[in-house]
RNA sequence: GUCCCCGUAGCUCAAUUGGAUAGAGCGUCGGCCUCCGGAGCCGAAGGUUACAGGUUCGACUCCUGUCGGGGAUACCA
């Protein structure tokens, strides 16, 4: 039940013949910023009155006297310059809390189906992974499980950076530099560490020839035209570069339908390029094969001089793939900001390529930068390891975990450790506006008080641990739920909180913006411990209050857990 | 050079896309364990939203300019 799609129903039909175009003011009911300016608030009345030529407090009267309340909204209220009041009538918000109890779902409606490709995560093959490569995992993870959950066809493919340039640096750089011992005993640090050392090996930021430079873009070049040996080394080091990766995602628990990487493309490359020049949209130009985006914008190149070929091709070609396999909807990129000019031009192409009823869209997220505040680079080798960040998430929430619930057994102990120390990173990340940089710190990474997942894991054990407490099965109240009872501004509180699941989801997936869902989840959890403080739930004076309570903690409770889930992070039912 | 992003409490970040008195967490200070889990709760202090103009009923938000930071930019992804 979506309530503020409600609300926009019902002024949108008592604004009906005010203006040509509605929608816009309609789009000015939200959620209000005060509870003490109602549920939600109507702010189109002042603007509405600027395209008439009336008075807003008139105009707002006559929008009032226009609105039907029905047995959902109270008589409303006019405000300062002409704010509209809503509140919704306790009757029917008790009438929607037991129709969300019944439902397994709770009472969330799926959208029209969309398919819908996520390319996400992908890191470069061969690199470790660091913080850096958390954001697009995890902001990923959460939009496909969202996106799911909300009825889409979601198929998510990994697009691995395994056959770049990177590689021709590390081809270059293991046959000089490679430590035949350190390879063996691990073979992923040893190739970090000998592309870190090209990598330094190479100048920055200088114009003119680069023998570095040179020597790696040769060997991709090799690769790409399938040189024996070069080919052979690049099998060996996959598997290892693969497995490194594959046990983030287990912890983390990320999955994949697809993991089709550069390499898997290669082949399509020469013959997109020759389409490209065959239908006069990629033209030759100074040796190099382009598509030109316009006169003061530098084009896309599609294959260098050298014969090699660009990501721009890689994706041209992936997205002719996943075209022709999966007929998508929507394609969407979870990749960091720096690459936007890149997908603007790329979108560009794709589209005088001809695909141009798919919706392509770039989602992007800040860098995660240093003390510094310059961005993390692989390149400087100051990087944060993911997987000690990890551990460690894990042996702090083992140590409190130790510490308050000693009594709990070992492996209970354990799995309550794992949960909450990866909600803690996940939850960091994802509860940040995804746009913005942000400065790495163990400290915040690790955080588990304030709005954290741990906070929020608690206050569901918390409540769980009330039905344990009783004895009380919480079934009972989902079969059939009694009756809330809205008396105490605790309680009306919590439920208007409750109701807004739908509407918060729905937010969410229009911006692809996580945080919303943990904003919303903080509201939650406020208004929660102001019920739990002020209302005796087990204790309460009447059995029929007890009853009503509990329906208002059971369904916190899910709404903690759904919500946690879209994030891709679990709950306990004790910690 | 050109383009993009950013500048908000001591620190790290919000602000439902132009709405009512700019909010949280951490840190600091002060309260709360005969009471459903203290990984908690309540309160206090802390702001010229970088700066200067402009747009309008209303600006952290939009426009112009200045200063400061970051990023991208014909051959890495």
């Amino acid at each position: 039940m979506n309530l503020l799609s409600q609300i926009h129903d019902r002024v949108r039909t008592a604004l009906a013949g005010l203006v040509p175009d509605v929608e816009p003011f309609v789009a000015m009911v939200k959620p209000a910023q005060d509870a003490k300016h109602g549920d939600y608030q109507a702010n189109c009345a002042m603007s509405l009155a600027k395209t008439l030529g009336k008075k807003p407090r008139d105009v707002a009267e006559e929008i009032k006297k226009r609105l039907q309340l029905g047995d959902v909204l109270q008589e409303p209220e006019i405000a300062g310059p002409g704010f509209i009041n809503l509140r919704l009538r306790d009757g029917w918000m008790a009438q929607q809390l037991q129709q969300m109890a019944r439902s397994d779902r709770l009472a969330i409606d799926t959208q029209h189906a969309k398919t819908i490709v996520i390319d996400f995560s992908s890191p470069n093959v061969a690199k470790p992974l660091h913080v850096g490569h958390l954001r697009s995992t995890i902001i990923g993870d959460s939009l496909t499980r969202l996106l799911r959950f909300l009825g889409h066809k979601v198929i998510t493919d990994n697009h691995l950076g395994d056959w770049g340039k990177q590689f021709g640096m590390l081809l270059y750089g293991y046959r000089r530099y490679v430590d035949a011992d350190a390879f063996r005993a691990d073979p992923v640090r040893e190739l970090a560490r000998i592309y870190v050392k090209v990598r330094k090996e190479m100048k920055d930021d200088v114009v003119g020839p680069d023998p570095v430079d040179d020597a790696a873009r040769l060997e991709t070049a090799k690769l790409h035209a399938g040189d024996e040996e070069n080919l052979r080394l690049w099998k060996m080091f996959m598997p290892f570069s693969l497995e490194e990766i594959d046990k983030i995602y287990r912890r983390l628990e990320v999955t994949f339908d697809h993991m089709h990487g550069e390499s898997f493309y290669n082949d399509m490359l020469p013959s997109v390029v020759a389409d490209l020049l065959a239908k006069g949209i990629a033209q030759k130009s100074e040796g190099a094969v382009i598509i030109s985006l316009g006169e003061d914008q530098p084009p896309s190149i599609i294959q260098k001089r050298d014969g090699a070929f660009t990501y721009t091709t890689s994706d041209l070609a992936t997205i002719k793939y996943r075209m022709e396999t999966w007929q998508p909807d929507a394609i969407l990129y979870v990749v960091g900001a720096p690459q936007s000019l890149h997908f603007k031009n790329f979108f560009a192409a794709a589209r005088r390529a001809g695909y141009t009823q798919v919706e392509l869209r770039h989602i992007s997220f800040g860098s995660v930068l240093g003390d510094d505040r310059r961005v993390l680079r692989t390149r400087d080798g100051g990087t944060i390891d993911l997987e000690k960040l990890l551990d460690e998430a894990i042996e702090r929430a083992r140590a409190i975990v130790d510490e308050n619930s000693g009594e709990l057994p070992e492996a209970e102990r354990k799995e309550i450790a794992e949960t909450v120390g990866i909600g803690a990173v996940k939850y960091a990340d994802l509860s940040q506006n995804r746009n913005s940089d942000y400065v790495f710190n163990w400290k915040k990474m690790l955080a588990m008080d304030g709005n954290t997942a741990t906070y929020m894991q608690y206050a569901y054990a918390r409540n769980r641990s009330i039905f344990r407490k009783g004895s009380v099965d919480a079934k009972r109240f989902r079969a059939d739920p009694p009756s809330p009872i809205l008396d105490s501004p605790f309680e009306r509180a919590l439920a208007v909180q409750v109701l807004r699941l739908e509407e918060t989801l729905v937010a969410c997936v229009e911006d692809y913006q996580p945080s919303i869902i943990t904003s919303y989840l903080w509201d939650v959890a406020k208004s929660y411990s102001g019920f739990f403080q002020k209302c005796p739930v087990l204790k309460a004076d009447t059995p029929a209050l007890r009853d009503s309570r509990l329906l208002l903690c059971d369904l916190t409770a899910r709404v903690i857990q759904l919500c946690l889930g879209q994030l891709g992070i679990r709950t306990v039912e004790r910690m």
